[in-house]
DNA sequence: AACTATCCATACGCTGCCGTATGTTTTAAT
DNA sequence: ATTAAAACATACGGCAGCGTATGGATAGTT
């Protein structure tokens, strides 16, 4: 956690990097608005003068923030699945294990608050509206494609898909509901009722 | 769309009201970070002469905003169902049609953006962040009182009312999926499957 | 008409943050 | 050790927004 080291790296990013990942925790903690640079910079024990050594402006780094996330945060769970090598119904099952659990790669943050802030941030930014836009329909159209191996119908494949994404990103959004005792119980009646499983 | 009157009507909140209602719009639109005094001023024509003469301080003004949110969006959609007296399946499905509709009593704007943007907002301020939560947890329980109307056991019914809840939410939350051509009949089917139908 | 309360405008100082300019130190290469 | 590049510090000017102070303007009251 102290100072980083640069021995003989050809890359000499990591001053670099160091900035992005406190930008994305403070990305996590306050939103985009607060990610300013000079508290940033008290934070890191650093002045203005690293920052705009590695970065253009404040958007250069929020540009940063956001490639940084789609290559942390987008592909993972879908490869994690498809690298499971099973039956359509126990992918999915996985899958909504994998999107409840704790599948963030940053060290120290737990939980979806770095997807919330973006989220946050898209509704007042067209260029990370975009981006969004596009991860949730690649995760929508993975989902579906599930359902659709299960023997669903085009339309039912699809409004399945659907309800489960939007529980999820519903169950972010609000945060993790603490009286929920029993959460793999819990994701296991939800992939029940989704798949059309009666048991209850 | 121009001044306010103020005759002789008793109350004398009419200005403080015209603040309250422009904060609304802008923090549909931007965000908490976006409700500033002066930029707001400048949108109504007015001067922060007028602004501190209703407000203690910003503070003032976010607390009213939150407060007004409450008063309009809070409890509308639960006594409209309840003011239906059907059986509880029909009020289910009509719940759904009414919380994926435009809800929102603000003149000129659509969805929930209000909603979403406090729910950003709820995420680095801890009073906001309880509001919000008291505000989830009535809804949850209403939806939860259904399902068990409907004959579904404790746990069934809390898991399904939280499927069906948080998949509004992250509706909400992702923005309306342009893709959706008919609505009504997708909310229908989520119905079919929340409540167990089989037609897929 | 004079008075008072309400309502708004103007002017001011202050702070936080941005971006630039210009040092100063550290590291790597020879 | 010398030199050049890389990495950081310090100092500056500027702007946007907060909150205060104070001075009009308008309306209701007598």
């Amino acid at each position: 956690m102290g100072g980083r080291q640069r021995k003989k790296s050809p890359d000499l990013k990591l001053g670099r990097q160091d900035w992005i990942n406190s930008g994305l925790m403070v990305l996590a903690e306050g939103g985009v608005e607060a990610v300013r640079i000079e508290p940033l910079a008290k934070r890191m024990n650093m002045t203005k003068g690293s920052f705009y050594w590695h970065f253009k402006n404040r958007n250069d780094l929020l540009d940063a923030i956001l490639a940084e996330w789609v290559e942390l945060d987008t592909n993972g769970i879908i490869e994690q699945v498809n690298q499971l090598d099973a039956d359509p119904k126990t992918k999915l099952l996985y899958l909504l294990e994998l999107a409840y659990a704790d599948n963030d790669l940053m060290p120290g943050l737990a939980d979806g608050r770095i997807e919330n802030a973006i989220r946050a941030w898209a509704r007042s930014d067209q260029k990370v509206a975009e981006l969004i836009a596009q991860v949730d329909q690649q995760r929508l159209n993975y989902t579906k494609a599930l359902f659709l191996k299960i023997g669903f119908s085009e339309a039912e494949a699809m409004v399945r898909a659907r309800l489960a994404y939007y529980a999820l990103v519903g169950e972010l959004t609000i945060g993790i509901d603490p009286h929920v005792a029993n959460r793999a119980a819990e994701i296991r009646m939800q992939y029940d009722i989704l798949t059309g499983n009666i048991n209850g």
